[in-house]
DNA sequence: ATCGATGTCCAAAACGTTTTGGAAAGAGCC
DNA sequence: GGCTCTTTCCAAAACGTTTTGGACATCGAT
């Protein structure tokens, strides 16, 4: 009993090599002209013809080669992604809920994602290689710098690329991005109109955009409110880790005139709740607590809920823009920028009186 | 002061076309054949028509178009990593960690990664597709369950793979694995061997065979220890996070003769141990902690070192094995399985005397 | 009958590489 | 001078598609 092993569908030709379009020309005796037309459903095939050909290349498993059509289409069909591969940044939770989206979205739409690492220094190497292999039709950039030398050269070679952040050259290029600057000015002032005169602010790493905006709109909202400006305590957590909202926190505790907690991240809100009840204080009737909500799926903030204030915005469906975007770019020549809705989860202040507050929705 | 704009590199012809081969051979009047075998390394061209060459390229920004060397040697230098779009496991903390393995080592070696997801219904074709369409050399196959049909699909596809788990096939396939049966047999043992009489298992989720393997190697300790399997009470967490950490430990703490916790991973033993504090115990005295360290960056261990009972093993270096396994088949054809090492940091027990155990590495 | 549309089909070129199977020239040897 | 061996180069084929620019009927209208 030898012979050819049973295959759920043959999709191999004899002599082990796969199916071409050559093959199935022969098989149909008619040219790859007509058979490749028929499959991409253009209208000058017969619809009989049409339908025999699909049934054809279905039956012999014939399966077009990417590579060709990358290499005569000169398009690629797949979008890069580059991250650095500094520790703090990759292993970030919020990087895997924007992976979350960007795959949803690079699957419905068909578009393969390239994903690669590369340290900093090297990282516009990899770029450029990219750009001039045709290997990737675009590219996202993620976590924007001040002056971002990505932008630079993405701008300058003229390629389609989205950006998760705005900047100053940000209508030159295709962006998706929350209101950091709206969204935080709203929690400081809600802080401040909720009577706390002094209040601890933890923020994320400030050499990235998001979180020197976020900085900025505290800081606006505590001078128009005709406050000092050492009525917040700004620490900035080097990285959004659960790790640096405990200590940072704990440092903000040893100031007892502080009532108020701002978080840029819920990561490292959970973490200093927990140093704020070690030190014997009450999340939500002794502290305020406010926190930007990622909505990372991990993250269970059930236990939390109504003591806590939020501004929710989903990563995951910044991560579906951001390929939507790209692909838009490649496809229609547009660019454009998107802004992920936020919405407000109003919690508790001091001693427990549910928190005043206009704003609802940005 | 009109004309073209200024690039740091030149790497467009006139007509905004790319820098082809072609181009490059004209410009040296020499044929496309040698500049192709200069480029790669062949010895039939003149050492000092290759410097040239090599130069010459640099100078006009030549890069090989991808797409046709892929065509025409027939491989990608790509692999595919297909993650299932189910909630659970793709938010998994866990995952980040294999992943920052896995593009460390692909972009040493130079190789893309193709990352996608689906959901389980869907995924063969993607499996399918990626093998008849050229676009990928080999797999990466993640959490496998009993009788996978990913790895039935690319065993009789006959196409290199490698996965994170072993089963029963998994002498014809390129594996990296923990030794779960070992570690786990070790930590049963050891918390038995100081004395405890009752313990809570806290697992993972046993459809997938990392979990059901734990839980083998937990029974079996507890009876090849002479105990009744009433011992252990084995809770399983739908999926790794820290919130079943918190309830199934809330749960076994309902049971007062429990006096030790044995965790699959460390996400979940800190939120057990915070459950276990609240309710007025001390961990590290007055209950055994023993659990998996999967090295997860951004979990801060520190404050529990010296109460807590580890089996430390790098989830990073399992990714980084895992590329380097794929690309060996690629490129030499080998299969070959690989044990990432596991290193055993003791801890405390009972009324805070240190763990007694024979077993420091495996 | 002729002409222009219309509906189907196809041969050949093109995409940018690598590889095969030599060719040409010079060196060394008898 | 003829022979082989090396060194250095190259023309042409091949990889598997898509696209261009027709060809060839058929059909209605003139």
């Amino acid at each position: 009993m030898s012979g050819p092993l049973p295959r759920g569908k043959k999709r191999l030709m004899s002599g082990g090599r796969k199916v071409t379009i050559k093959d199935l020309a022969a098989e149909m005796e008619l040219s790859i002209t007509t058979i490749s037309r028929a499959l991409n459903g253009y209208t000058d095939v017969g619809e009989e013809t049409r339908k025999k050909v699909v049934a054809a290349a279905r039956k012999m498993g014939y399966t077009p080669n990417r590579n060709a059509q990358r290499l005569v289409t000169q398009r690629s069909h797949s979008i890069a992604w580059v991250q650095s591969d500094d520790e703090s940044k990759f292993t970030d939770p919020h990087f895997v809920e924007v992976m979350a989206g960007v795959l949803r979205e690079a699957q419905q739409s068909h578009y393969d994602i390239v994903l690669s690492s590369e340290i900093s220094e090297r990282q516009m190497t990899t770029y450029e290689r990219y750009v001039h292999d045709g290997s990737v039709d675009g590219f996202i950039v993620d976590l924007p710098r001040p002056n971002d030398p990505r932008i630079t050269f993405l701008l300058d070679a003229g390629v389609p690329f989205v950006v998760h952040g705005r900047e100053e050259r940000s209508d030159r290029y295709g962006w998706v991005d929350v209101d950091n600057y709206g969204n935080f000015y709203a929690l400081a002032k809600l802080v401040i109109e909720n009577g706390h005169r002094k209040f601890a602010f933890i923020n994320g790493d400030e050499r990235f955009l998001y979180a020197s905006t976020r900085r900025r709109a505290v800081e606006d909202a505590v001078a128009d409110m005709g406050l000092p400006p050492e009525t917040v305590l700004t620490l900035e957590g080097t990285h959004p880790m659960g790790e640096a909202g405990f200590q940072l926190t704990e440092l903000a505790l040893a100031d007892r005139d502080i009532t108020a907690f701002l978080y840029s991240s819920a990561l490292m809100a959970v973490e200093g709740i927990s140093a704020i009840t070690r030190a014997g204080r009450k999340p939500g009737t002794d502290a305020l607590i406010a926190s930007m909500n990622d909505e990372l799926r991990y993250l269970n903030l059930a236990p939390l809920e109504g003591n806590i204030t939020l501004v929710r915005s989903s990563l995951r469906a910044a991560g579906q823009a951001m390929v939507a975007e790209v692909i838009r770019q490649c496809e229609r020549g547009t660019v454009s920028g998107t802004l992920i809705p936020s919405l407000f989860d109003l919690g508790t202040g001091v001693s427990g009186e549910s928190i005043k507050g206009d704003v609802l929705f940005v």
